[in-house]
DNA sequence: AATTTGTGCCGTATGTTTACGACAATAGAA
DNA sequence: TTCTATTGTCGTAAACATACGGCACAAATT
């Protein structure tokens, strides 16, 4: 996903920027605030709400799936798309250190 | 930079998503605590802390400057980068209610 | 003066993302 | 049974991102 290059950089990094792709499209913002307020998680709901064609709505659930911040498990014959609180929690502490570790009281040059 | 589609989406989220861009790279991500830790703020400096080619990390550097996260005036010849401490902050406070208004305490289905 | 170094800019190859249409299969309604 | 609706998958076009080499010019070094 995050291309070859991007191994020599330090794993923490790693992580915010993949994170920070994953909500890098708001259709997968609203996707996230979605799912987050509505308990159901059928496919047709979530289309529903985004205004994108099916196909790229199941996409961005793919990006989200695949950054580990929602599962999709098979719930009998549909797909049942969840935040994964765990997950979500850790990309919050990764952009909190983040933030915190780039003071911007600097007055550059 | 974001699609033309993006513009269906509520501002806030397409706000959020458009500072995720910036952020989803390690090596932008590692320029801004560069940045945020050294004074100086010349391409030569800049591109020696990053594992990258002189001309892709300048192509970082547009990236974030494009998302107004750093400033590159031009002092003299050179150019200076610096972090935009009032859109940084802004970016701070975007990330921060977006956290909390996903509140994952959601039992799902 | 000649050379090296650092910078900005241009092109460009390769890969990834975004967006959607078309297809098949399955489940429920007529 | 037949029809419709809903889903998951596949293919694909267009746009964008990543990574870098090469060129030109100015400043610093020799």
């Amino acid at each position: 996903m995050i291309s070859n290059k991007s191994k020599l950089f330090p794993a923490d990094e790693q992580q915010v920027a993949h994170f920070a792709k994953a909500l890098s499209h708001p259709a997968r913002i609203a996707i996230l605030r979605y799912l987050a307020e509505a308990k159901v998680c059928i496919t047709g709901d979530i289309t529903d709400a985004i205004p994108l064609g099916r196909t790229t709505v199941l996409q961005h659930l793919q990006v989200l799936k695949d950054s580990k911040l929602i599962t999709g498990d098979i719930d009998g014959k549909k797909v049942c798309y969840c935040i994964n609180t765990v997950v979500y929690d850790d990309m919050r502490k990764l952009f909190t250190t983040l933030f915190s570790d780039i003071d911007t009281i600097n007055n550059c040059c």
